[in-house]
DNA sequence: TTTTATTGATCAGCCGTTCAATAAAAAATA
DNA sequence: TATTTTTTATTGAACGGCTGATCAATAAAA
């Protein structure tokens, strides 16, 4: 009973099956037997579709890497001023959609297999350049020439959230998450426009 | 030729070699052979050992948390003020001894296998802890009732530095991550006193 | 009749684990 | 001391199980 355009419909199940599996595992280290089953249909179909287990993968983790830059794309269209883009890309980044379990979970086993996988290091590192390009492009105008290294300190900082409350049953992690970097940036602004104020210091 | 107390001397080549492999894989996914024959020794002596794959595994983990615990104690040692402390757990938290690659990368697994390992949570757990208690007790006496949240900053911070220089080629993020923990430290602690100070302000 | 969708059996290969066998040092015995 | 016995160290073949991939077969829509 084959209904026709099936394929992106089958990719997408699969892809959504392969990030449960792999929350569901913990790691990589999942079947195709299990991602098939777990979207209903035959081991098969996801070789017909994907040719192999690491396309599979890769797919889904670029799949994952999408979702965020879309949200990250609606909440900075909201922001006017710098200040307003910087907690944008907070709230993009540690916000509810990012801390589904399925996601974290996925996330941070993409983390480690970019170890691995060139393909995975690519696209992580576009991710992650995006992000840093963004950061700086916004703290310019509030901290000028300090803007680099505070956009490492904030970005050190939203992946080692990230990263703990992916561990801990810290369950308002979420809410206390935000309240850290936006605390963090805050003082970092405040301390550059009082040296600029008082050009005596260092 | 089997030269006696051979035991502790294979136990500790197996583990480095495990750790070795993990690397070099960029994850758990590795094989009792891989890991016996970087030793210089067969599957069988593995087993010997270790009785299991995951034993072994575990045994690496506690290992690396061993090594970082008596980094930590040394550095602790040497510290006499309570913000000399807080120092000392940046220091041993992204110390040389801590960014070798091998170690960065087994550390990372490690944290991503916590996830489906009850074994590894629990170990892992401990370090976080301890890390966490160290560091509020010192925030304490400089910082007062700000010390657990200051505390969960900081622990953030090292960790994505520590993951974001595990991924990068930055050779000298390793530096420059002293840095910012340092300066973070040191803004939130003026904050503070500068609040006692003036205690008009929240 | 061709194309698209889907299945499940099948295959070759690898993996963790078990186990019998070997060999040398240490301990016990004569 | 000379010997047998026990213990410790080590190997590699063998086994059962699972995995990714292939492929022939089926069935319905175009």
């Amino acid at each position: 009973m084959p209904k026709l355009g099936m394929e992106p419909i089958r990719r997408k199940e699969l892809i959504s099956a392969a990030i449960a599996a792999i929350h569901a595992r913990g790691s990589l280290d999942i079947t195709i037997r299990d991602i098939a089953s777990r979207a209903g249909v035959s081991q098969g179909l996801a070789h017909h579709y994907f040719g192999s287990k690491d396309r599979l993968i890769v797919a889904s983790m670029r799949y994952l890497l999408t979702q965020f830059s879309r949200q990250a794309s609606t909440e900075l269209k909201r922001a006017r001023t710098p200040r307003q883009r910087l907690s944008a890309i907070v709230n993009a980044s540690l916000g509810e959609e990012q801390f589904q379990p399925e996601v974290i979970t996925s996330w941070l086993v993409f983390y480690v297999h970019s170890h691995a996988s060139i393909e995975a290091r690519q696209l992580l590192s576009i991710y992650t350049r995006r992000l840093h390009t963004n950061l700086v492009h916004d703290l310019r105008p509030l901290v000028g020439n300090d803007a680099a290294v505070i956009a490492q300190g904030i970005g050190a900082m939203i992946d080692g959230i990230y990263i703990r409350h992916s561990l801990g049953r810290h369950t308002n992690y979420f809410k206390e998450g935000h309240r850290l970097v936006e605390d963090y940036i805050d003082l970092k602004i405040g301390f550059a426009q009082a040296a600029a104020a008082k050009p005596n210091d260092t």
